[in-house]
DNA sequence: AATTTCATACAGTTTAAACTGTACGTTATT
DNA sequence: AATAACGTACAGTTTAAACTGTATGAAATT
């Protein structure tokens, strides 16, 4: 299955090496794009030693990456009888896997840090009685509007990316 | 205009760390997220100097920043009579500008990535006449129906992206 | 039960990015 | 014209991430 002539191992390394600036777009490291490229041009799973030895990087490498990649959820752990190494596989559905793997991990975070800011806005609401000072209280008043602001921002992005979503999958028969 | 007390200091400093994590989602470095807060906060123009003071960073790392800043086009400089200095200023539509930003750059790297994918299948086309070996010309195959997959994956990322696109500014009038 | 094979935790190293301080050329002020 | 103030190029340093090799514990094989 691994590439036997000079021809094909150089094209091999040049998809590898084009497709993972793709995925790196993807908040994936560089080496977990070129792993999951590996994984998904070889079709069949793989262990970690072949891994190891495609990429030519350590076996603890390999095992990190494919931590990664799994928790996204975009390789697989896959049993085969008879094989007692670990056999990961990447998924086939590129589009659907990394866009739904990307838009959760938006919404997660836009949710994430809305929350983080509307605690620093009660604080605010709760403190900005104990100031008298009336250059202060302009000030908090903007910090408060900016605020605002930037809570509105969060709400925007996460509506734009919740419409994001692909179709689920069984609305897509085809 | 900068905080005076202690505890606008630290909400201060508190928001400009909340926000950042959400503004490097949209693939801004941390040191280049926190000064787009900075001055986003700020809401007048700022000088390197200034900015410098506020973040407790070295001018070189401002006027570093400020130009990665300018270049995505989130940051304007702005002239003021009688001031030497440089003067920058956040753009108020966080909204509009980091959407417009971030998709832009997408398409312009789904298409350039689009296009070196394409020009290896072009090569594989032409190449694989001379191949012979049967195995060989079966692993061929294989790597061009993934490069089929992979370009057909570009296709509809530009055009998600594309659909992603804010209305145009002359079309929101509120 | 002893041995081998495996995945991963860990400590140390390499590599790349972020940052600093000085030096330089350019523009404004005297 | 001379001086001062400014932004940035550059070289060196610090810091964090990626990676390696060995050690360890768990599971399978003998």
């Amino acid at each position: 299955m691994a590439p036997n002539s000079q021809f094909l191992e150089e094209l091999h390394t040049k998809v590898i090496h084009e497709f993972s600036k793709t995925l790196e777009m993807f908040a994936l490291s560089p080496g977990e794009a070129r792993l999951f490229v590996t994984l998904y041009l070889n079709g069949e799973p793989m262990t970690l030693d072949e891994m190891s030895k495609a990429l030519g990087k350590s076996k603890t490498a390999m095992s990190n990456g494919i931590k990664s990649l799994v928790d996204l959820n975009l390789v697989e752990r896959v049993w085969k009888k008879g094989v007692r190494k670990d056999l990961y596989q990447a998924d086939e559905n590129l589009y659907r896997k990394f866009m739904t793997s990307y838009i959760q991990k938006w919404l997660d975070a836009a949710q994430q840090q809305e929350h983080s800011l509307k605690q620093i806005e009660s604080t605010l609401e709760h403190e900005v009685d104990k100031i008298r000072e009336p250059s202060e209280i302009e000030e908090i008043e903007e910090l408060y509007n900016r605020l605002g602001d930037m809570i509105r921002f969060h709400r925007l992005i996460t509506k734009k990316f919740s419409e994001m979503k692909p179709a689920s999958p069984e609305a897509s028969v085809k």
